[in-house]
RNA sequence: GGAGAGGUGGCCGAGUGGCUGAAGGCGCACGCCUGGAACGCGUGUAUACGGGAAACCGUAUCGAGGGUUCGAAUCCCUCCCUCUCCGCCA
């Protein structure tokens, strides 16, 4: 959600950042919903002055005992009172078709990139910016996650469809555990190493959270809705970034940085035909998730710490990977940067991205009135930045082990870091 | 599911038609006091929009929207939200 003043001061910048995200400009239209809507005011309050100005005259003739002088006046003010009621049905509320308008139109755009952020309009124009890792050698052709799992006997999409419908898995035994243990290890990891508090949080939330973290009113259909209302998260970061909503936090308690293992829920809409063979695309997958809700003055350095968070869980388990800066077409809707850590997938030969590290500015801050109050003199509340980040996708975790570790034979080594959250089992074997 | 209560500032809480943007308390800021602190004392302390070079002025805001009235935190209607008791229940 954009600022009106800032947009009354930028416009050039505003439509430099829309145009960046592949859309229209839009300050001139902005601007002159702005202009009607401010007459409207200026007009709107003018009359309700000259109505207070009756009322209180009214007060003291009657406290004078003077009747028919209050009566004059009366009669006098149901002038202003029409005119006022006028301009109002005019306006269709007490609130302006204007406020309504800008409102709408600025919900429904996309945050602005920043400066660093490359052009382009889609992943093409990413940039790579860091690589970690080798290239694990195989002395066969390794196999896709899918083909080691489904050997495993312990990866069942069969019986995934039966109960749920496609897009969906059924892990058992000592992968159902790996799942469990990459959600421990990370979360372990990011709690006692990186400073975040672990969260247990809804996993169902209002219509207004979804809004607030920029899911609504633009990409409905990209998550659940249940028969009462509510959504089913698509990811944490609804729940995470929403503890801000409508709170006045004190600065000495940024940044606030949170974590939490959850279930996520995508309808994977015009996702028709695209990873359908495995579970690197499913309507429900879990990921941990890292939130960061700072000063704007701190955002940005938070981004890269929180990018070395997601990238540690890579690097202890031993996983080849790459960093790209999203370009300002691919980003997602309320980012201004966003860093996809990729993993080397060996079976599909390809990066696939494993975790996704957004700042959004005061974008999130102000859908959902989330400000803190500067220690010290400046006493005014602000709008808190926002970032979020996985930290990781366990599914696409567990996808990454299978494909690099694999041996000849069909097992599947299990990296160190891991075996203590596996009862120091050391490789998963058919039927384990 | 049944019955009831309630939503007021950063927080708690008073306020049933005008003098209430809103008592009082807490918190916070500044000053005094102190070797330094606590205590105490004093002063200040909402947000948005509009106008103005500024001091400042105007308008709105007591969950949201509408209504009654010259005038609404206060009365009426609709909606949203929260809580309590009973029932059910992992």
């Amino acid at each position: 959600m954009f600022d009106i003043k800032w947009i009354r001061e930028n416009p050039d910048a505003f439509d430099r950042g829309l145009a960046r995200r592949g859309l229209q400009p839009l300050s001139k239209q902005v601007l002159e919903t702005d202009r009607k809507r401010r007459e409207h005011i200026i007009r709107l309050e003018k009359l309700q002055a000259q109505s207070n100005t009756y009322a209180t005259s009214i007060a003291f003739a009657l406290s004078q005992g003077n009747r028919e002088e209050a009566e004059r006046l009366k009669q006098e003010s149901a002038r202003t009172k029409s005119e006022i009621k006028e301009l109002k049905t005019a306006q269709a509320a007490g609130e302006t078709t204007e406020d309504r308008e800008l409102r709408e139109s600025l919900s429904a755009l996309p945050n602005i990139p920043l400066d660093e952020v490359p052009d382009g309009p889609d992943e093409k124009s990413n940039r790579e910016v860091a690589r970690h890792g080798e290239k694990p050698e195989f002395a066969f052709k390794p196999k896709q996650h899918f083909d080691i799992g489904e050997e495993l006997g312990l990866m069942d999409f069969e019986l995934a469809t039966a109960i749920a419908g496609s897009r969906f898995v059924v892990l058992r035994g000592a992968l159902a555990r790996l799942e469990r243990a990459l959600a421990q290890f990370m979360l372990d990891l990011h709690t006692v190493d990186h400073g975040y508090q672990e969260a247990y949080v809804p996993y169902l939330v209002r219509e207004a959270a979804m809004y607030g973290t920029g899911q609504l009113p633009k990409f409905g259909e990209d998550s659940f809705s249940t028969t009462d209302g509510r959504w089913l998260i698509p990811t944490s970061e609804v729940s995470l970034t929403n503890f801000a909503r409508d709170r006045i936090l004190d600065e000495k308690d940024l940044p606030l940085r949170l974590t939490s293992y959850s279930p996520c829920f995508r309808s994977e809409a015009g996702a028709a035909g695209k990873d359908t063979r495995g579970m690197i695309r499913q309507h429900q997958f879990s990921k941990v998730e890292l939130v960061s809700i700072t000063t704007p003055e701190k955002s940005r350095a938070e981004l890269e710490r929180m990018r070395q968070s997601a990238e540690k869980v890579l690097q202890k388990l031993g996983l080849h990977y790459r960093v790209v800066i999203l370009s300002a077409g691919d980003m997602g809707f309320a980012a201004q940067m966003t860093y996809d850590i990729e993993v080397w997938l060996p079976g599909q030969n390809a990066f696939r991205e494993i975790s996704s590290c957004s700042v959004c500015g005061d974008f999130q801050a102000r859908r959902m009135d989330a400000r803190y109050r500067p220690a010290g003199n400046g006493r005014a509340p602000r709008f808190v930045h926002t970032l979020n980040g996985s930290g990781l996708a366990v599914g696409r975790t567990l996808i990454a082990i299978l494909e690099n570790f694999q041996e000849p034979d069909g097992s599947v080594r299990i990296p160190p870091t891991l075996q203590p959250y596996m009862d120091g089992l050391s490789a998963i074997k058919a039927h384990g």
